[in-house]
DNA sequence: CATCCATATACCTAGAGAGGAATATAGATC
DNA sequence: GATCTATATTCCTCTCTAGGTATATGGATG
């Protein structure tokens, strides 16, 4: 049943936040460290099981690896989507992950996926 | 997080279909069993787990044990379900689930959660 | 081509959860 | 009080997943 694993990625913190943070846009995978402030392994692990499952696509550009929700959600995926955002909207966790998230923000639109790191030329 | 702990919930297909049969009403264990024709200890397993977590209550009658959705759900928990209701409409082992039900309902309304083999009085 | 950077993967350990068989419990009935 | 019925719990096995450490990959750069 396509919808379990779609509950199966909602059931872990790490995923919630990850997908929480996609909805404001693409994003890579060091800037998704910089985000959760969690270890690169985390968060890359985390990342390939949501792409296991379909709920999310990626892209590489150059040395990043850009991660984003998928063009065409399922009509499932989207009302859970959606319902996930309708419900993180008073926790501290999710909101503090905006707020570095766009305190990042003016980098990302200048030069693109820019890395956190940044490197010499681009 | 309050959250995940619903999100856990839901990735079980048999959970989900609890819940689901639950949306239309109280009902008792072996009338769960009945309509999602899984056995016992299944069954009542899932409703433990579901319990402990806080997304059914139960109240004994008499030999039956009565499952019902939370009377006062969260804001979560309330988003959650009608999410769920969305997305099961097609699906059909939902279907099913219901028919089954509907074939049971009359009896229910009759006399109550009157059990699935049908006690000698009442 | 050697190196660097961003990211992915392999390997390990520990814990949670599912399902089934057998058994316990608790209330009702005789 | 013995028995029956509905339900819960225990025990066992198996699979899946999380997290961490170490290592591999693949594109970019000097």
């Amino acid at each position: 049943m396509k919808l379990i694993s779609i509950y199966e990625c909602l059931c872990d913190p790490t995923r919630l936040r990850l997908l929480h943070v996609l909805a404001q846009g693409p994003l890579c995978v060091c800037h998704f460290q910089a985000v959760l402030r969690e270890p690169q392994v985390k968060i890359s692990k985390h990342l390939a099981y949501l792409k296991a499952r379909g709920l999310v696509q990626c892209e590489r550009d150059g040395n990043w690896m850009v991660y984003a929700l998928p063009a065409k959600p399922s009509r499932e995926l989207r009302t859970n989507l959606a319902c996930l955002q309708d419900c993180t909207g008073e926790d501290p966790v999710f909101r503090q992950d905006l707020a570095r998230l766009r305190q990042l923000a003016p980098k990302l639109s200048a030069t693109g996926p820019a890395c956190c790191a940044p490197a010499k030329s681009r």
